[in-house]
RNA sequence: GUGGGUAUAGCUCAGUUGGUUAGAGCGCCAGAUUGUGGCUCUGGAGGCCGUGAGUUCGAGUCUCAUUACCCACCCCA
């Protein structure tokens, strides 16, 4: 059994005994964003290269390093999306939905693409939940976003994840803030490890997050961002802060928390879980003011968020939580000759009209075989078909759970008048 | 991209200081008096021991390389 090749590297078979776990996990995202006014939208899997150029940024690690990046048949530069936002923005803009009423609110399932070393929590195929609100600049926006996600991790019955808030404030504020980091860092340059070295030049924010024990002791010093918000975000960064406080959602200020894509401003959180590993962070996201004029579109304020669905699914599975069972087979028929097996499946034909789940069998197997089979697939009755029945026009239904019979015609009618008292709630 | 660990049946794993036809449990298939599941018993199928070199009379076992997975860094969801 010398496969051909097995599944390129980072990527994932979701099977179907898995399956179910995942459209639970859908249904209940888009189910709830839809509660906050927000409906799926539905954009390409790859984009024209340069919209992650310009929304993510040149500089980042995601565009410089993790992206399928190809040319098309037609010699045109092509990306995988390494991220849901870009596209969902570009399409907004494209369809010329943010001249429409405001805020445009759209949510999404996607599958995203980067090219990086895969762990657990991290894939080069992963799949992502999202939500983008444009139009609203408010504070009053930020929380309700940040709610929407806590929604969507209540409904599933995820517990203990830290809400980790920060504002990285404007562009304006963010400057000044670099430089007075920049200042700090360089008086301390030599005691720093090799990696911040680098970092002082690149992004000096990410020397506070470093691992290290001196780094660490110096970024405990340094000068903090929120000390340095303009009023202006100030303000805006206090405001989300107490809705949140107002709806009860729990929350902590973590300065050193830096996001990746260079679009973002002002507001920024991540919902983290300390049980998965080192990729904890399953929900991250903020606000982007910025993007969508960066994308040649009218100034229009922003923010949204993602969760990883595959870190999602690690942390219910961490957790315990439910998952809702599959369907089960209501009714298997089993049958001993060619005759009885077509009038099982013309049997099976009529119930699963009437919108039951009903199985024969395909395997031509010994009566012995079928009902394990019927026990395997949890079938709710058996009914057995050979010379006899077909003759009398009539069967032995019995019930799995506790060997209970019953005759009946073979015929539908009967059949599902049977299954349908048998499964109703209130017999 | 950088470090470290692992690799034997579909799954979870044994496999003695290198020694003949590589094992268990679970799962799968088939039987246990003629047409009825779960429990039990019996039997069967299924592995070029991740891949490729090397050392050796002889390699699942030792060496090197390669690939994949895991763990951490990095980055991010």
């Amino acid at each position: 059994m010398a496969i051909i090749t097995n599944a390129p590297r980072g990527t994932q078979d979701i099977l179907p005994e898995q399956s179910g776990k995942w459209q639970y996990i859908e249904k209940t995202a888009l189910d709830t964003a839809g509660k906050f006014g927000f409906h799926e939208i539905r954009v390409p899997t790859f984009e024209h290269t340069e919209l992650f150029c310009r929304s993510v940024g040149d500089g980042t690690d995601v565009v410089q390093k993790e992206m399928y990046t190809f040319c098309d048949k037609g010699n045109r530069s092509i990306t995988l999306r390494p991220e849901g936002t870009a596209g969902v923005m570009r399409a907004m803009l494209q369809n010329s939905l943010l001249a429409g009423p405001l805020p445009v609110k759209a949510s999404y399932v996607v599958n995203c693409f980067r090219y990086e070393k895969p762990q657990t929590g991290r894939l080069r195929e992963f799949h992502q939940f999202g939500v983008e609100m444009a139009g609203a600049a408010a504070p009053v926006a930020d929380a309700q976003v940040i709610a929407l996600a806590k929604a969507i991790f209540d409904r599933l019955g995820i517990r203990d994840l830290a809400l980790e808030l920060n504002s990285i404030g404007c562009p304006e504020c963010r400057s000044k803030y670099h430089q007075a980091l920049k200042a700090y860092f360089a008086g301390h340059q030599e005691a720093l490890c090799e990696t911040c070295q680098s970092r002082l030049e690149t992004n000096p924010m990410r020397i506070l997050d470093c691992k290290s024990p001196v780094c660490q002791k110096i970024a405990a010093e340094a000068p903090k961002i929120t000390d340095y918000l303009c009023e202006a975000c100030a303000a805006h960064f206090r405001e989300v802060q107490e809705h949140l406080e107002m709806m009860g959602i729990a929350f902590t200020v973590n300065p050193s928390i830096v996001r990746g894509l260079d679009y973002y401003t002002r507001t920024v959180f991540e919902f983290v879980s300390s049980g998965i590993g080192a990729q904890g962070t399953v929900c991250g996201g903020g606000r982007y003011d910025g993007l969508i004029e960066t994308l040649g579109g009218q100034p229009t304020p922003s923010i949204g968020f993602a969760m990883g669905l595959e870190r999602l699914l690690l942390v219910m599975e961490q957790q315990d939580c439910n998952f809702p069972s599959g369907e089960t087979c209501a009714v298997y028929f089993g049958s001993m000759g060619s005759e009885a097996s077509k009038k099982a499946a013309w049997l099976c034909k009529g119930l699963r009209e009437a919108g039951f789940y009903a199985e024969c069998d395909l395997m031509g197997r010994s009566v012995k075989a079928q009902m394990k089979y019927a026990d395997k697939l949890g079938a709710k009755y058996s009914c057995i078909i050979g010379e006899k029945e077909m003759q009398e026009g009539k069967a032995i239904i019995k019930r799995m759970e506790d060997g209970e019979t019953a005759e009946l015609p073979l015929e539908c009618g009967p059949l599902v008048e049977f299954l349908s008292a048998a499964f109703s709630p209130n017999p």
